[in-house]
RNA sequence: GUGGGUAUAGCUCAGUUGGUUAGAGCGCCAGAUUGUGGCUCUGGAGGCCGUCGGUUCGAAUCCGACUAUCCACCCCA
């Protein structure tokens, strides 16, 4: 049997309803902290993520779905949301219109990675940028609306960290540091540690390793090393969170994979779903939109799998969609075409209804009407017809009542 | 890319030391005096036991490879 790709997963009928509550959420949230939707392409020429992500990041060298199209042109799926947000920010000139910027999207991402609890290949992003604002209250203002997002979900259990990792001179510094520090014990770091000396010693912070963990316990701290800018913007935005009411952790060990990174970092993580626990990552870029030829700007944002959302949610109790409003049942061919008529008049008024499709017994009908959900049934025979008279019946209680047919939408408001 | 687990009905799983027509619960469909759901009862449909190969008189059961899936590393949302 043909199946779907490797890690890429149908949402079906009986559990959209989870991703409509959550986009809707989603929507309704950014309409209050004003940011406004917007929708970038599925792929875009691989150049940008070269550039925005980074050539020597491990989601451009491994995990990238990268493909030539019919014209010759390197195509990627995007792997993120941030390098096309930037890309669509320059190219329809959003920065000519009042600043800062605000935006969010909801996307689906591409990683071609070995799927395991809370990662697939195929993926989906609620994500949000702020271009043109440097000050550290859109840092909290940011990171207080991924707060309200989850706390309007019920979701109670997430722990938020953050951590600023400088900017390039302040983070220059503080390489020399950690070089120096773990050069004094390289024989005793893992493997790919001890590449990571050469090509990025940040990384070793977030090693999994028993042992490079423990080395790591007592290297130099980043925030010891922070230039005063770097330094106020970081204390800025702790007061910010404490006059918001915000709980927070410092975790000097979190540092972004994504090389455009600077200042503030943050993560929202749970522990009961895995070792995937990042449900929300996000932090400040302030040199991407200059990479991507734009002038010198600000920019922050987060990115939140949604899958991993889901994940958390688990044993939430979330909203199901809308009750079907009624299933009109019916005896016999006649009676079926009425039933026919009967139901697109009712779908004209803005109802939702049913009828029979499969010529089946009225118990049949019923027990299939109970099935739907439907709020109220309704059959359908001669004498009714004849009559223009019939029971409605609400499934909830059982209960019914005389009505006549052309009334039945009053009954249904 | 590296490691480990798993693979029997639509779903969750039984299947005794290899032995003949492979089971249960749930779900689905149909009935239980002729036109009304939920509870109960009865019946029915539905499985090349992941694929290929090997051992054996005989394999769902033992062995190998492959594939898929899950979990972890890595990476990240």
């Amino acid at each position: 049997m043909m199946q779907a790709p490797k890690g890429t997963k149908d949402a079906i009928p009986e559990n959209v309803y989870k991703w409509h509550y959550i986009e809707r959420k989603a929507a309704d949230v950014c309409r209050r902290f004003g940011f406004k939707e917007i929708r970038t392409p599925v792929f875009e020429h691989t150049e940008l993520f070269q550039r925005g992500v980074g050539d020597t990041t491990d989601v451009v060298q491994k995990e990238m779905y990268t493909f030539n199209d019919k014209g010759g042109r390197s195509i990627t799926l995007k792997p993120e949301g941030t390098s096309p947000a930037v890309r669509a920010y320059l190219e329809n000139n959003l920065y000519a219109q009042p600043q800062p910027t605000k935006l969010y999207y909801i996307t689906p991402c591409y990683r071609y990675e070995k799927p395991q609890a809370g990662r697939l290949r195929e993926f989906h992003q609620f994500g949000v940028e702020a271009f043109g604002a440097s000050d550290p209250t859109i840092d909290s203002e940011i990171i207080s609306m991924v707060h309200t997002f989850f706390g309007e979900l019920g979701v109670d259990n997430l722990t938020l960290n953050i951590n600023s990792i400088g900017c390039p001179v302040c983070r220059n510094e503080y390489n020399k540091a950690l070089r120096e520090y773990f050069e004094g014990r390289k024989s005793e770091l893992c493997g790919t540690c001890h590449d990571r000396l050469e090509t990025n010693p940040l990384r070793i912070l977030d090693c999994k390793s028993p042992i490079c963990h423990g080395i790591a316990e007592g290297a130099p701290v980043i925030l010891d090393y922070l230039c005063d800018e770097c330094r106020e913007h970081f204390e800025g935005l702790k007061a910010n969170l404490e006059n918001l009411g915000i709980e927070y952790k410092i975790d000097t060990h979190i540092v972004r994979g994504l090389d455009y990174y600077t200042k503030t970092v943050f993560e929202f993580v749970s522990n009961e779903i895995g070792a995937q626990g990042t449900v929300c990552g996000g932090g400040r870029y302030d040199g991407l939109v200059e990479e991507l030829g734009g002038q010198k700007t600000s920019g922050i944002g987060f990115g939140l799998g949604l899958e991993r959302l889901i994940l958390v949610l688990e044993n939430k109790d979330i909203p199901k969609d809308m009750k079907t409003d009624i299933y009109i049942a019916s005896i016999g061919e006649q009676a079926k075409k009425y039933a026919q008529k009967l139901a697109f008049d009712l779908r004209q008024k803005g109802f939702s209804c049913e009828q029979d499709l499969l010529s089946r017994s009225v118990k049949a009908q019923m027990k299939y009407a109970d099935k739907l959900g439907v709020r109220y049934s309704v059959v359908l025979g001669d004498s009714e017809i004849e009559s223009g008279s019939a029971e409605l019946k609400n499934m909830e209680t059982g209960e019914k009542s005389e009505i006549k047919l052309d009334e039945i939408d009053e009954f249904l408001k």
